[in-house]
RNA sequence: CGAGGUGUAGCGCAGCUUGGUAGCGCGCUUGGUUCGGGACCAAGAGGCCGCAGGUUCAAAUCCUGUCACCUCGACCA
């Protein structure tokens, strides 16, 4: 490739609108360009990237038994009425019709599309387990697409389907699929990813596994034990609290606080710790508006996520009003309106406890001396809070758990028979007993990993692309093309390397000065940089660099060192000490 | 959907308060001088000032509406 024929504009300008480093460098460096909302046209940089990505999910998925095939990106509506979701999936879910005015829907994920092609396969219990992937575009209809390719409406995914006779068949392969995932990320140059557990959310079912990339801007937080190596996502993870109960209970107290409604204001004015406070927080269901309060301690954060699994449904904040027989900023566990259509759950974080402030369902008055276990005895107790940095670990009991950030690059679900149930797919078993299919889901999203590498492998000039997934392999800096000489010697090593199987891509431009060329060549990323410049002609000799910094100056001894040549032999040297470094990054080393 | 913000040349922005010839930097074109980390000089090209109404002798500027985008939140299979 001949970089003055590559399309796409590089510059220095900080694109603005660009909120995160992945996106500004993928602007900058003309790998992609912006079309609308969440959808971008990919240059030649990345489409290079993403094949090599695709490459190795292919491999990978093969060597799991997948089958690579292609499902529509059009499926009629009455595929995805047989499921349900039609129904179920509200405005992410593009709906249009054809000219014959029949309903169809753009795919956003392809289990519906999956058991439709393998139901007639999976009849016979002698079918399983097989695995059908595809790498295709998805449309989703985010309500708010954000970082570049991290959130997208437009994207590229790999979506594998697996069905088995049994849970624990679906289990066996399920831990194949975590072992093939793992590789894939250290294969793409981000060993680091980390599997965490997840809340299966509407995906249905119930094991389920996120990979994340940590990374401060990602849209996830992550729970992580420091001490056994627990991790999950942060609404998955159990919050367990370790408050002692005082020894003695005060009495109730019935206390005028006049407008002080939020908990540091109470506690400021009434001077007791947050934790010793009960705090509520009210939400409705989405469907019918039924009111709900949650009771928590007042240091900790309701977990919305859990509430929404505890009560079933779908929850929004809920609107104060009169009717609501709520009194805003003054709600408490005691002498609550005896609403026939209120739910009340308590957090586990107040079992047991006692001494609190609580409101007093009145204005301007509080409680204090709520002991739970006393004043409650009803209560139901669940986890609906948050985990929090410095918290207790669910699995080791240590308080040693962290949060951090993650991108989810990838995500693997234990589906069940939510779909093959819904839709009717059967199987006759060894009796030839009529049974529902087991279904396991993978994705993971090729533009968004391309990104997330370059979110974490970047430096200030731009991205770091480990050789695995780079676009070129090796990038020729011609400095000084109008020089015959150069010329001569560049397109020689060009050739050479070309013919010898590398990826090169040459500078070739005659009217550009050479911080320009290192410039455009930082902001595609390629792993090994060759520099040839009428200096090194003189010499005999082309210098070799790393993008990464490391091992520079060896590669430059390692060439420069041979004796002085007549061109051809120059190329081939180099192009054989070149050869050598590339397969050395490719291998890692 | 809620809150805030921005739309002016390919990109980044000024001009708007107080209406009166549409500007700057980068990039682009041509010529010349330079040449190892985004060079310099000279001459050019490029704009429905997001869109639609309104006020006015006159609107990028004031008013109304509308669309798009960005940030935060909600949502996220």
């Amino acid at each position: 490739m001949k970089l003055s024929k590559l399309v796409g504009e590089r510059f220095k300008e900080q694109p603005a609108d660009c909120a995160i480093e992945s996106h500004s460098l993928l602007v900058r460096g003309g790998y992609v360009k912006y079309v609308a909302g969440g959808i971008f046209s990919v240059a030649t940089p990345l489409r290079r990237i993403t094949r090599k990505i695709e490459q190795i999910l292919r491999e990978e998925m093969d060597a799991v038994d997948g089958q690579e095939v292609r499902f529509p990106v059009v499926m009629p509506a009455s595929l995805w009425k047989e499921s349900g979701r039609y129904f179920a999936i509200e405005d992410e879910l593009v709906r249009f019709k054809d000219r014959n005015k029949t309903d169809y829907v753009l795919g956003m994920t392809h289990e519906e599309a999956a058991v439709h092609l393998v139901r007639e396969h999976g009849r016979t219990h002698a079918a399983y387990p097989f695995m059908v992937y595809q790498i295709q575009t998805k449309f989703r209809d985010e309500a708010r697409p954000k970082g570049g390719l991290i959130r997208v409406r437009e994207f590229t995914m790999k979506d594998a389907y697996s069905f088995h006779t049994s849970q624990k068949d679906l289990e066996g392969y399920y831990q194949k699929c975590l072992a093939a995932y793992k590789r894939i990320f250290a294969r793409a140059g981000v060993p680091e990813v980390i599997a965490v557990e997840s809340d299966s959310g509407m995906m249905g079912g119930d094991v389920s596994h996120e990979f994340m990339l940590l990374s401060k801007v990602g849209e996830d937080s992550i729970a992580l034990c420091g001490d056994c190596g627990f991790s999950a996502n942060l609404e998955a993870t159990q919050n367990i609290t370790t408050l002692a109960r005082d020894k003695v209970s005060a009495p109730m107290e019935r206390v005028h606080t006049p407008g002080f409604k939020t908990i540091d204001e109470v506690r400021g004015f009434l001077n007791v710790p947050k934790e010793k406070c009960c705090k509520a927080v009210a939400y409705q269901k989405a469907a019918d508006g039924a009111l709900i309060v949650v009771f928590l301690r007042g240091d900790l954060e309701l977990s919305e996520q859990k509430l929404k699994k505890q009560v079933g449904c779908d929850v929004i904040p809920a609107a104060l009003t009169e009717q609501s027989g709520l009194c805003a900023g003054y709600i408490g566990p005691q002498g609550l309106a005896n609403h026939s259509n209120l739910t009340v759950l308590f957090d586990n974080s107040l079992q047991n406890e006692n001494n609190l402030v609580c409101g007093a369902n009145e204005q301007e008055y509080h409680y204090t001396g709520l002991d739970i276990t006393r004043d409650v005895p009803s209560a139901q107790f669940c986890d609906l809070s948050k985990a929090f940095d410095g918290g207790v670990c669910p699995a080791c009991k240590k308080p040693s758990l962290r949060i951090e950030r993650g991108i989810e690059v990838g995500n693997i679900f234990q589906l069940g028979t939510k779909y093959t149930a819904a839709m009717g797919m059967r199987y006759a078993d060894a009796e030839g007993k009529e049974q529902v299919p087991i279904m396991g889901c993978y994705g993971i999203g090729v533009g968004r990993l391309a990104a997330s590498v370059c979110q974490v492998r970047h430096d200030e000039f731009g991205p770091v692309w480990p050789m695995s997934i780079a676009p070129w392999q090796v990038h020729i800096c011609a400095l000084r093309s109008d020089n015959a000489a150069v010329s001569a010697a560049a397109n020689k090593l060009y050739n050479t390397l070309n013919k010898a199987g590398i990826e090169v891509i040459i500078d070739d431009r005659t009217d550009v000065s050479a911080g320009v060329m290192f410039s455009d060549a930082d902001l595609l990323g390629v792993p090994v940089r060759v520099i040839i410049s009428p200096k090194t002609v003189e010499r005999g000799v082309v210098e070799v660099k790393l993008r990464s910094g490391e091992f520079a100056s060896d590669y430059h001894a390692a060439v420069s060192g041979k004796n002085k040549n007549s061109e051809d032999i120059t190329a081939s040297v180099a192009a054989k000490e070149i050869k050598k470094l590339v397969t050395r990054l490719k291998n890692g080393l």
